[in-house]
DNA sequence: CTAGTATTCAAGTACTCTATTGAATAGTTT
DNA sequence: AAACTATTCAATAGAGTACTTGAATACTAG
């Protein structure tokens, strides 16, 4: 008996392993730890057809990862629990220091990294009481309307040559956006520093700030 | 760029979760979680056959959770950081919460389930201190040599018997094995208060405690 | 009630994973 | 060198998974 139901009790635990064995379901993972999405919305930033995403969901809430709402014609799909967040967060502490083709994979693509150290929420709170960092929130306008960092300011990426012209000059920035490997605050970064702006990133995400149960501002009207 | 980059650190990440998604190498984890063990060994404590337990440890050396070391003929796996016994911890934390199967798993194994409330680790620590209880670890006696909690006095579940008669009456017995779901402990506590008396089980096991940072006592001549 | 929309279901194909088997390799002992 | 042992490799059958396609469901708006 002792033998059955250790080996029920791991296939059950199993089960929350296959979950997390497909890419495309981490993606929306993460995209979820920002909030509820529909169906459609998660098949358009996942780039998959909306029948393959519904699937992908299911299991995703077989294995109990997120939970669903239906509300009108939509059905609106949530991380089921912050433990969720942690779960992804060791997923990603233990890919990143045990895959060398993580580090090289990161290391490809963010090929200026070491010169974009990142500042620690702490050290953000810090600074922004005493009101020496700007922080930009450079998600879509959509995500962050959805929630984000107390007072920071929306600057989708296209948008941020234009909002560049009109800063002060010294003035240092701070860019997040959905996670700690979300590019668009790398880009961010790299940009403001080719143009010789002082600018840091976060060194995680809006997720990861909600999760630490730091303060959230939401924008009431959507 | 962006999106491929996307793509494919989220297929790194899910090659952590395909390691993940098999209960016998989840098993295999755990025991690798109290040690060192060869090859051999941990064909014998899963049950699988020597050729196919070696193929779910190389799928675990590639996802980086195991790491390897010959030596002579043997072939010695461990796990290959404590980042790892983290993670398995969340996935065991997300999958009781969230897989309804679990709880009914253990309630169906483990019926006297709510009589054998567990006892903190911390609580533990200070009502040794204060010499109130005596601590008994009901792994084998290999696992207990290759590390154990201090001061804790070795009865696999076999000597259990035995060993009761020679304790003082009215003494309380705490028990811990190898994990908050190893079923050692439970049947260990459950025996004791079969014959009255006052036993509880530790609310995780050994690997645990280890991991957080607590002294553990080794016994040299393994 | 009809037309339209968001999501789910069902079936099929290509692909991947698991466990088994027997052979190959690497190291030890004699 | 020959016999032996622990582990790994290679090939295979069977089960399970991913994605596509087209139809079915459930709700809304007219």
């Amino acid at each position: 008996m002792s033998r059955g139901f250790k080996q029920d009790l791991f296939n059950q635990f199993a089960r929350v392993g296959k979950a997390l064995s497909n890419g495309n379901r981490l993606e929306l993972l993460e995209f979820l730890a920002q909030g509820e999405r529909s169906v459609e919305a998660l098949a358009g930033v996942s780039g998959l057809t909306v029948a393959n995403t519904s699937q992908h969901l299911q299991q995703l809430r077989q294995a109990g990862l997120v939970a669903s709402r239906k509300q009108g014609l939509k059905v609106f799909y949530r991380l089921s629990s912050n433990d969720v967040i942690s779960l992804m967060d060791s997923l990603r502490k233990v890919a990143e220091h045990h895959l060398a083709d993580v580090e090289h994979l990161v290391n490809t693509y963010l090929t200026v990294k070491d010169k974009l150290e990142p500042i620690a929420r702490e050290e953000l709170i810090e600074r922004v009481k005493d009101d020496l960092v700007t922080v930009i929130d450079v998600r879509p306008a959509e995500e962050y309307a959805a929630g984000h960092v107390p007072g920071a300011v929306n600057v989708p990426i296209r948008e941020l040559e234009a909002y560049l012209q009109q800063i002060e000059p010294g003035q240092e920035i701070v860019a997040y956006c959905r996670g700690p490997h979300c590019v668009l605050a790398f880009d961010a970064v790299a940009v403001m520093r080719d143009k010789g702006i002082n600018a840091r990133r976060l060194e995680d995400g809006y997720p990861e700030w909600k999760n630490a149960g730091l303060p959230v501002e939401v924008d009431s009207d959507e």
